[in-house]
DNA sequence: TTTACACTAAACAACG
DNA sequence: ACGTTGTTTAGTGTAA
């Protein structure tokens, strides 16, 4: 992003006394010299933040925080110190980093300034008024260096909102507004460091020792390093820029309804409990192992009490609390940054690794391309919600599913590039009505499935001639009638024509029960049910059976037939489509598994009166699939939805034992 | 392993 | 001659 010119000109950044000795130098005496030696600290003091954060990109520790959103621009952040100018700094930094660095200048300003102010009244000055006047001068300057520095600031938020890039936000004060999207500039690195420099600010011999030990300015520059360790640095309130906005503004997230001003983190449990501030005598957020966790703090507290009340005395409301609150915001803000990253790696791993925990399909997309890949020649664009829904119906009975084709066999895909070379897939399918014929049923429930998804319906051609020669309204029906009405029922039965046509002729021939009758129009044929029962294997009449099948059914293994249908087409289209998957076998794998664990999910759905949830019908988005058909085999597309549909959907729903029953063919339809 | 069934492919013939 | 319809055979795979 905007790394992208990282490689332009990057320069050794020279050491800081160079840059400001190098311009103090230029400057005058007096109240300018003061003024040009607090500009120089400030742009000091951001020059050592960029640098800092250029150099913890690089920081083998921080490897995570590389892939952190870097809102310095590598590009200036490496460029030589002394090139950057105010008015790049402003670009570059975002406003709390601004802030942060404009309070800590303030901070050394006063510091300074009370340190002349004490060198000047212990020293050997041989005129006080002059001093007194030139210090007056200074004070003026700094003031007005502070309040340049204010505008500074305020200026760079302007036009971050003009840019668009800070949303406006009215109720919120100018410059003590901290837009969140700004917050994660910082690395948790910067951030330790400003919370360092931040506590630097206090006035404890030790926080002193924080400060020395920055890699700001303070190190190199003279004046600051020349700090006494006991001058008071306590900002007063009227020495920040909206300082009462400050705790307008902080009070929001702290505490509001606390009525102490004094311990604005810290209750005494009068308050309802709330998630954060609810504290126990024994216990505190800030509080624990006997020292203050206040960040950098790190107060030895013997009991609670002692606690409070340095709670209450050094972490009042005051500016310093309500930057350290600041920088602790940013620190919340940058590790939600970093977990909603990690979270969002986490869910790619997953949605790779095809464990898809809450994802709603990630894996409909490949199946939609597989569906819609070699073996419709891209006709079909499949499911619209990609995901090939199990026909199972609400009438149907689990297909049993053993019968089922055991299309997803190491066989059936195996032999799948003879099957596709030959048009239609080697799947073999054991009769979906073997045991029971759901045929009806299953289409009925399905129609608008088959019609449009191109999936091979888990019934035999006989089963399915029988179907369609019994629904017609004569039972009775040519070749062509026949033929029609498999490739209008059947999105998969309009393409590979010769194959199935030449199987239906076979079936139609080889069956004892597919009678041919001499018409006026010619050659119909006829269901001898009598023989179509005969050579069915005992039905299901039996429960046991039943049940076994069903507890089959819902097993790992087994799915639902037509299931298994859909998802062998789209497994094996993507095996053989080379520009969906390269490595054909563990991610088809996978993904048929993940099939089987929604079809298993899908199962369990059944209700007691063994439909599925309608919400996983192919009816549901069905309609929304459009298929282009072969121009030669389309001319009964137009037709209405079929008969068998319309007959059945007006009428009850068959039901298992109805399925069960249905050996008599006037039942079947009637 | 055997058997039955289903599917695919193919050859062939009859017919319009 | 060609396409359609119908029959038959062969081979293969699956499941019981």
């Amino acid at each position: 992003m905007m790394v992208e010119s990282a490689s332009e000109t990057i320069r050794t950044a020279p050491s800081n006394q160079n840059g400001v000795s190098s311009l103090s130098s230029q400057s005058d005496g007096g109240g300018v010299d003061l003024l040009h030696l607090q500009q120089q600290q400030a742009l000091q003091a951001a020059r050592q933040f960029l640098l800092q954060q250029a150099s913890g990109l690089n920081s083998p520790g921080s490897t995570e925080i590389k892939q952190s959103p870097v809102q310095v621009p590598v590009s200036m952040a490496m460029m030589s110190p002394q090139m950057i100018t105010p008015q790049q700094m402003q670009q570059i930094l975002s406003p709390p980093q601004l802030q942060a660095l404009l309070q800590q200048q303030q901070a050394l300003m006063l510091q300074q300034v009370k340190l002349r102010q004490n060198a000047l009244t212990n020293s050997t000055s041989l005129c006080l008024c002059c001093d007194q006047q030139q210090l007056g001068s200074k004070q003026l300057a700094f003031q007005q260096q502070l309040i340049q520095m204010q505008q500074l600031q305020q200026q760079h938020i302007l036009n971050l909102q003009r840019q668009g890039l800070v949303p406006l936000q009215p109720t919120q004060d100018d410059s003590n507004f901290i837009p969140s999207s700004l917050f994660p500039a910082m690395c948790p690195s910067d951030l330790q460091q400003l919370w360092k420099e931040v506590s630097g600010v206090q006035s404890s011999d030790e926080a002193l020792k924080q400060a020395e030990g920055l890699d700001l300015s303070t190190n190199s520059s003279n004046s600051t390093s020349a700090f006494p360790k006991a001058a008071s640095a306590h900002i007063p309130l009227h020495s920040l820029p909206n300082g009462q906005r400050l705790f307008e503004w902080i009070s929001s997230f702290t505490k509001a309804d606390s009525g102490d001003d004094h311990v604005p983190l810290y209750s005494k449990g009068s308050q309802p409990p709330s998630s954060h501030h609810e504290e126990h005598a024994s216990s505190h957020p800030l509080y624990g192992h006997g020292e203050c966790k206040w960040p950098g703090c790190e107060a030895l507290c013997e009991d609670m009490g002692q606690f409070i009340k340095h709670l209450n005395n050094e972490h009042a409301l005051d500016d310093r609390s309500t930057a350290q609150c600041r920088v602790q915001m940013q620190v919340v803000q940058q590790l939600e940054i970093q977990l909603a990253k990690e979270s969002e790696r986490l869910q790619a791993m997953m949605t790779h690794l095809h464990m898809r925990p809450s994802e709603p399909k990630p894996f409909n997309q490949p199946l939609n391309l597989a569906s819609s890949g070699s073996l419709l020649k891209r006709e079909c664009d499949a499911y619209p919600e990609g995901l090939p829904h199990p026909p199972t119906s609400a009438a149907t009975p689990i297909t049993p599913l053993r019968q089922g084709p055991s299309v997803i066999s190491s066989s059936s895909l195996h032999t799948h590039s003879h099957s596709h070379t030959h048009g239609v897939g080697p799947i073999r399918r054991r009769n979906s009505d073997k045991y029971c014929t759901p045929i009806a049923s299953e289409l009925a429930q399905n129609c608008e499935f088959y019609k449009n998804a191109d999936v091979r319906p888990p019934f035999t051609y006989a089963s399915l001639i029988r179907h369609a020669i019994l629904e017609s309204p004569d039972r009775q029906l040519t070749l062509n009638e026949i033929y029609n009405w498999f490739t209008r029922k059947f999105a998969y039965f309009r393409r590979n024509t010769a194959t199935w046509k030449n199987a239906v002729r076979h079936n139609l021939s080889l069956h004892k029960c597919f009678v041919r009758v001499e018409n006026v129009k010619g050659a119909v044929w006829t269901v001898d049910e009598v023989e179509y029962q005969k050579r069915r294997p005992p039905k299901m009449t039996g429960s046991p059976t039943l049940v076994k099948n069903m507890i089959s059914g819902l097993g790992f293994g087994s799915l639902n037939a037509s299931y298994q249908a859909a998802l062998a087409e789209s497994s094996l289209s993507l095996l053989n489509n080379p520009h969906l998957m390269s490595p054909p076998t563990a991610a088809s794998l996978n993904m048929l598994h993940v099939g089987h664990d929604d079809v298993s999910s899908t199962v369990e759905q059944v209700n007691s009166n063994g439909s599925c949830s309608p919400t996983l019908s192919p009816q549901q988005y069905s309609h929304a699939v459009h298929v282009k058909e072969e121009p030669t085999e389309l001319e009964e597309d137009s037709r209405p939805v079929s008969l068998l549909a319309n007959v059945t959907h007006s009428l009850p729903l068959p039901s298992d034992e109805r399925d069960l029953e249905e050996d008599l063919p006037m039942e079947e339809l009637e």
